[in-house]
Order: C-alpha cells, then structure tokens, then sequence
DNA sequence: GTCTATACATCGATAGAC
DNA sequence: GTCTATCGATGTATAGAC
C-alpha cells in the first residue's frame, strides 16, 4: 500500500487543523499562534511546517475544512418537494452552523485576518454552496438576480447582527423564515407582473 | 487662559486619531502600528502612550470619533415630512458613509480587531445613530421593536455584501430604497391588523 | 519526520535619562 | 513631553543533528 503513508500524512494534517479550531473557538481566530498550535499537537513550531508550507497554508486548510463542513451538513439535508421549506431549511442549517462557531464564522464570511484572501483552490466548497442556495431560490420561483442578492443580502444581515448583539440568542434570526417568505413573496409578485 | 494647555493637547490628540484613520484607509485598521502612526505623526513609538495609554485606547479614540463623524452627517440632513423619504435618506447616508472608508466601516460595525471590543465611554455616539433610527422608523408606523431589528440587519447586510462583494458598485446597495419600502409595509400590515 | 538552535523581522509596552 | 534602549511576544525561515 503506497496509499497509507499519504493517508496518517492526511490524518495528521486533519488533526492540526481541528487543533486550530479549537484555539480559534478559545480566543478568536486571529489569536491562533503556531507556538500554541504547535505544543497543542504535542510538537515543536518549527515541525509544523512539515504540513503548512506558511500560516497562510494553514488558514486556506481550515477554511477549506470549514466549507467542506458546511457543505456536508447541507447535503445531509433530507430533500423536501416544497421550494419554500427546502430554501428555509437550508437557510436555517446555515444560521446555525455560523452561529454554531463564532471563529468558524469569521474566517468562512468575513475577512477577519489582515492581509489573508482564501487561495483559489479552497474555494470550489465554497462556491458550491452559493450555487446550492441559487438553485433552491430558483426552484422557489426567483428568477432575478438582484432578488437572489437581496435574500443572500438579508440571511447574511440576520446571521451577523445575530452574532454580534445577542450571541447565544435568537432575537434576529427568529425572523429568518417570515422574511425569507416575504422576499419570496415579493419576487413572484414582481416576476409574474 | 488654563484651557490652552489642554486644548494644544486635544488638537494633538486629534492629529494622531487622523493620521491613524489614513493608515487604516491604506492597508486596513489590522494593520495600524504604533511605530508607523508614530513616523506619520513625526514621533517616536514611545512618546505616543502619552496620549494614548494603550493601543486599545488609540482605537476606543478613533472608535468615537468615526460616531461622532457619523453622527454629524446624519444630523445635517434636512428635515423631511414624509416619514419613509426621511428615513431612506437617513439609511442611504448611512449607507454611503459606511461605502465610503472600509476601514472606519469595520471599526464602528464589526468587531475586526481580535481582543478589542470598544469601550463604554465610545458608546453614547453610536447609541445615538441607532436611537435616531428608531425615531424615524416609529414615525414611518413601525412599533414592533422585531420589526426594527429586521430592518436594522437587512440595511446592515446589504452594506455588508457590497463591501465584501462588489467594492465601489452598487450592486447591493441599489435595492436599499425597495427593501425599506417593502419592510414598511409588512411592517404596517402586520401592525393594523 | 522531528528535533534543537538560531537568525531576523515585526509588534505592543515599559524604564529611565533628559 | 520626548527620547533611547530594551523586553518579551510574535511569525517566518533556515541549518543541521538524529
């Protein structure tokens, strides 16, 4: 098996990344030093770079890491013949999973890392779920695109006002299926004129 | 004149915190170092801890002097008797001050620098624009304080998608006039039934 | 592959002379 | 009030032993 040594290879490389996680989870994701990251994992810094040629390699693992979940979570949705409750639902699984991970959140949506972009290759999860999210508001009949950037516009605005006033709470994303309705009713109001 | 003294430093002060906003402007407010505010200022790293005690406290100045640039602009606008006009322009001022400098945007509305939440002497500015808001959305027959925090988040999030997604455009922020129109009167439906 | 050791850059912060 | 000098932390990177 040539396959196995590449396998612990990957195997470790997963085990730091969830490492990560967890220091960004404690004190924000700006706060992860490869020092701390490094005697987490039971080793030296410098033998980190064995896995992450740069901490930017290891931002662009964990924000693939972190799209890759999200876009299991999503796929594990059971399908529903209703548009309406298929795109609220989808839309509920990822409030949660943001709200779920502060840190997560952070890096996924937001730029919270000065002077880090997600490299090309962590983005195609990342474009998946844009394009699930499309095809679910199509199906819900909004064919206009400036109506798919309102609706990604308000779960986005929900989400964030949500994390940053009331963590824990649900005082704006307790709206989230009432204005997802509205903005459908809307669209089709306008599409079928 | 005792007050000479004291103003010649608040001018000082007031040199720093401008100085400081153009850094931020050119490679983000992550980015602004004591020691290059210092060399824009004409000083050395040390001397500036005896204007400001910490760099928390150089952001807590530059946090309370972007409210209060907000603050004036909103209440230069002219008074409008129609409740929905006064309001969209109070959300499109917003709307353009934010747009306008990303860095002072990310400062007053997210939480952008890892550790630093702003001080609660910053704060009666920013509760003022936000008590404004409320003022103005009463007046247009919104009561339901859910039904401002959907507003508040679905103005925030359109701002948001536009600096994150199509700097300098307006793709986003062209529904913003739409959108208000379109929560008033959900909002006013709900509300005289 | 992992280690020790080291180099050099940056940063915020402080001590103490003037 | 401003300075020089310095501290300890960081990230990045390398050399070389095992």
């Amino acid at each position: 098996m040539i396959g196995k040594v590449a396998d612990r290879r990957q195997a470790k490389v997963a085990t730091i990344v969830a490492a990560a996680w967890g220091l960004a989870r404690v004190n924000g994701i700006g706060a992860v030093s490869l020092r701390a990251l490094a005697r987490e994992v039971g080793m030296r810094q410098p033998s980190l770079y064995e896995y992450f040629d740069s901490k930017h390699a290891l931002y662009d693992a964990m924000f693939a890491d972190g799209n890759r979940q999200l876009l299991e979570r999503l796929e594990a949705l059971p399908p529903d013949q209703d548009p309406r409750r298929a795109l609220k639902s989808f839309m509920r699984t990822l409030a949660d999973f943001a709200l779920e991970d502060d840190a997560r959140h952070a890096l996924l949506f937001q730029r919270p890392i000065p002077g880090y972009e997600p490299g090309p290759e962590a983005y195609p999860d990342a474009e998946r779920v844009l394009g699930r999210a499309v095809e679910l508001m199509a199906a819900a009949g909004v064919d206009d695109p400036g109506d798919v950037d309102c609706i990604v516009a308000v779960v986005g605005g929900l989400i964030d006002a949500q994390t940053s006033n009331d963590p824990g709470g649900d005082r704006w994303v307790r709206h989230l299926d009432r204005l997802i309705d509205l903005h459908l009713d809307d669209a089709n109001r306008r599409s079928t004129r």
